[in-house]
DNA sequence: CTGCAGGCCGGCG
DNA sequence: CGCCGGCCTGCA
């Protein structure tokens, strides 16, 4: 570990607020000055903005630079994406009008399987709590600038955890999902370096083995960790509404089944149905 | 005090 | 298959 700098040029679309609060992530925090820091796998990150720049310090086991173009998902034209996603209708431009400096963070695989089980029935604060117990309980402690901070636990240090302990830190009936997955994971039941390889619907299968991983949360993990499956849509409650209220019009309000959501999004956005997700998940929820 | 939050699981028809 | 009840916990 070795303290790191790092500053780019910003554009329009790099905001840390949309990053931050468009729901993919959970251990990152505001600071008094308006940075976010975080812990990602290597180490502590700390990202603050000006109208020009964007400054990057951190404690890192990796080059800086590599870690923040591909955490960031620096390498992709998201300018060329919104102006393609843009052009479909006018709710997906006031959306993206909305959340413009979205992006879709590359999150370490393990952690986002286990973090998305966490947040099934759950919400965002008492998700954000248990994983950082998790993260302080079983996680290696780093220090950065005078503070400590745990980087997440890897599978190996979740091994010897009973199902007791895992309730302890205040998991309820996931307890048993993360106790499960984790010694999946463990006997390489499922091998998470070959879920990269394979195809989005092979992978999707894979990850539905898991405990505690349905639909949406496969589909959370597929988008939102390095996997990085843009085609994919997640489908939450939130989601349903927007989708309910712009597209489906459906004035009862009866339960319209996953299928034909993911076939009007599929129809609709393609390719990019699982950014075009985010944009419309952060707007509908922020407004 | 109920209701409910970024679903999943298991049982049933 | 699709549908439905139940579920830890903490906060409104």
């Amino acid at each position: 570990m070795e303290n790191q700098k790092l500053v780019i040029q910003k554009n329009q679309d790099f905001e840390l607020k949309d990053i931050f609060d468009c729901g993919q992530c959970f251990r990152w925090n505001k600071e008094n000055d308006e940075s976010y820091t975080g812990v990602i796998k290597n180490g502590v990150l700390n990202v603050k903005c000006d109208d020009k720049n964007i400054y990057f310090r951190g404690t890192l086991n990796e080059d800086i630079q590599k870690i923040v173009q591909e955490y960031f998902d620096l390498n992709r034209d998201y300018t060329k994406i919104k102006n393609q996603l843009s052009k479909i209708d006018e709710y997906m431009e006031t959306s993206i009008t909305y959340g413009s400096g979205i992006r879709i963070l590359n999150q370490d695989l393990w952690e986002t399987i286990i973090s998305f089980i966490i947040s099934a029935n759950n919400n965002i604060p008492r998700i954000k709590g248990i994983i950082e117990r998790l993260s302080q309980k079983y996680g290696t402690k780093i220090t950065f600038e005078n503070n400590d901070y745990y980087l997440f636990p890897t599978p190996e240090q979740l091994e010897t955890v009973t199902v007791a302990e895992f309730r302890g830190i205040g998991l309820g009936f996931r307890d048993i999902r993360l106790f499960e997955t984790t010694h999946m994971i463990l006997n390489n039941e499922i091998d998470l370096n070959e879920l990269h390889k394979m195809d989005t619907k092979s992978a999707r299968e894979q990850l539905l083995k898991l405990s505690g991983v349905g639909p949406k949360v496969a589909d959370c993990i597929l988008l939102f960790s390095t996997l990085k499956r843009f085609d994919i849509f997640p489908i939450d409650v939130w989601v349903r509404r927007v989708m309910n209220d712009l597209y489906i019009k459906n004035p009862d309000e009866k339960r319209v089944s996953q299928k034909l959501i993911n076939q009007i999004a599929f129809d609709k956005f393609g390719e990019l149905a699982g950014i075009a997700q985010q944009y419309l998940f952060y707007w509908k929820r922020e407004n």
